[in-house]
DNA sequence: CTGAAAGCGCTAACAG
DNA sequence: CTGTTAGCGCTTTCAG
């Protein structure tokens, strides 16, 4: 056994004095093959401790049991949540899942593009890089024919499948919800201003203003990343402000959690002096304290629907594959701190 | 292009007028080949995006460039953060991860492993299911003489390199530290006995009363699982005791966690009822009200460590690999709970 | 029902 | 400096 104990096809012909086809065959439960060797084939496979070779396999059939993941970040609430619906999904269906995280980078998300492309994987799910400048590796996967599903943050200008939610109805029933409230002076912490998630959050926001005749302060609007150090950076910004608002609608949760540390270190108080309002109902804003009002965001079904619809591509054999883009449904969740 | 637009080695010669072998040593910048050709070569790769096939190259080379990690749970903020230290190591010397999770079952466990063995990564990092029974899927993984590095839930019984904390010290000193809090009556909210960081920290937890003559109560010790749900059965099951504790030291920062969801809903306060402490830092432990007191343990240091000593063993070109066992320390985080 | 042979894309002796 | 050849482990015609 020159590959440290790993028993091959090979082997198993040579000691049963079979051919290498004829045990392939039998492996696989070919019709052709006599019961009589099949049962001595999956014996001995089983008593020798055989595993096919997935690399091998792979070569063979120009396709692997692996899905390329990317996202920009493993620990964030959202996308662990993700990774878990995508992950059961995969696992169920026999696949195994490439994790690759971009760090918001979009240097790094290229060349994982390229890594997890030269291991062919069967298809890719992706959420794109805060910093992405180009979809050009995305494209080149469709030119190439890989099938890629996008969720959350998706590119627009790429034919392919698609998980969101609706972000603009979302955004906008929320602020909406502040208004009515009695919230005059809304405040918004805004996302990059290429990222669709972030414009369709703020024209959401904008638009509530419009619907109910409420003059728009443009001044109110903090733009930032996504992540928790970018609502504490707003946060302080608005501090500069003459005026401070009465209201901050966080374009994440992670945003709305530093937005929370750092009112919890002025004098102001949640929801009294300011109210704060996240997105995606990370855990943790049910359990501080004021808990913090938010839109519910089904993190691991659009995990889980991705996989499900890369897999329906995968697995599709007609020449041309109508994408689809599935709009999940959100929910406000009021909690104390609005 | 029979592959749906993928470049392969043998395009390139055949273009060039050249042989495969000169294409592929040109690539990899071979001595014996000529700086022209060598341009040539690259130059007519990058135009026509060519991309080596990982998976051809595995199965000449023996050995692939990924590394298969398995962890019980992808979306606990232990184990994501964990993942983010591995990611990043990984990452960085070139290699992919395929992300497995075993849902705490060992079912699923040692389905994975063989998912794994089967794509011939080139290690594994592994942190074992609550649930799982025996070891031998991981021992075989020994036998076939692939790198293995266990971290935080280790097994003992396998000669692997390990990551961890000093579990026992760590829960002796939580102990000691509520002893002198102040605290007489102080439950254990402990894990499965058959994992040692359970076993480990709950034998910590009771030296810490021997050392200071205080009598240890048995039935202040209520076994359960590692998550939140476990902490809130846990609680239940204490309230059913004649006389509750005055503090509560939780396996996890999850168990603490749904105790603390529980006892908020008791007329029980805290910390003045009753005291509560946790064991990991997870993020949620600072930012509940009142925070949390635990025990911090590195997790993304435990994952980045254990991916530098997977890939230092990996490349390990001796005869034999002197496997070490890593103690990374914690720290005692005193917060409002207690 | 079974076997021989070719080939997936790449690398590495071995020859020139 | 470049080419020929064989082979990694597996599947799949094609031929018996």
């Amino acid at each position: 056994m020159i590959n440290k104990g790993r028993v091959t096809i090979k082997d198993i012909a040579r000691d049963l004095n079979l051919s290498t086809s004829t045990v392939s065959r039998a492996l696989r439960n070919h019709p052709d093959i006599s019961d009589a060797t099949k049962k001595l084939v999956v014996q001995y496979a089983n008593e020798n401790d055989y595993h096919p070779d997935a690399i091998a396999q792979s070569l063979k059939n120009m396709r692997t049991n692996t899905i390329g993941v990317m996202v920009p970040e493993i620990k964030h609430d959202f996308f662990s949540a993700a990774l878990n619906g995508i992950e059961d999904v995969t696992y169920a269906a026999g696949f195994t899942i490439m994790v690759c995280k971009s760090n918001e980078s979009y240097e790094r998300e290229v060349l994982n593009t390229r890594a997890l492309l030269s291991n062919r994987v069967a298809g890719f799910i992706v959420s794109i890089a805060q910093n992405s400048i180009t979809h050009d590796h995305f494209q080149s996967l469709k030119d190439k024919g890989i099938p890629l599903v996008f969720f959350d943050r998706i590119a627009e200008d790429i034919e392919a499948s698609k998980v969101m939610i609706d972000d603009y109805e979302a955004a906008f029933k929320a602020t909406e919800y502040l208004i009515n409230k009695g919230y005059k002076k809304i405040a918004h912490f805004a996302g990059p201003d290429n990222m669709i998630i972030s414009r369709e959050r703020h024209n959401g926001y904008k638009d509530a203003f419009e619907k109910n005749n409420i003059k728009y302060d443009k001044n109110y609007v903090i733009r930032g990343g996504l992540n928790e150090e970018d609502g504490m950076i707003a946060f302080q910004k608005l501090q500069e402000l003459p005026k401070m608002p009465d209201a901050i609608l966080a374009v994440t949760d992670p945003v709305a959690i530093g937005a929370f540390v750092q009112i919890n270190q002025s004098k102001l108080k949640i929801p009294d002096d300011i109210a704060l309002m996240g997105f995606s109902n990370n855990a943790i804003t049910s359990l501080v304290s004021p808990s913090i009002t938010t839109v519910a965001q089904p993190a691991y079904e659009m995990g889980s629907t991705a996989a499900k619809m890369l897999l329906e591509e995968i697995h599709y054999k007609g020449s041309y594959f109508q994408h689809r883009t599935e709009v999940l449904s959100t929910q406000l969740i009021e909690r104390e701190s609005t």
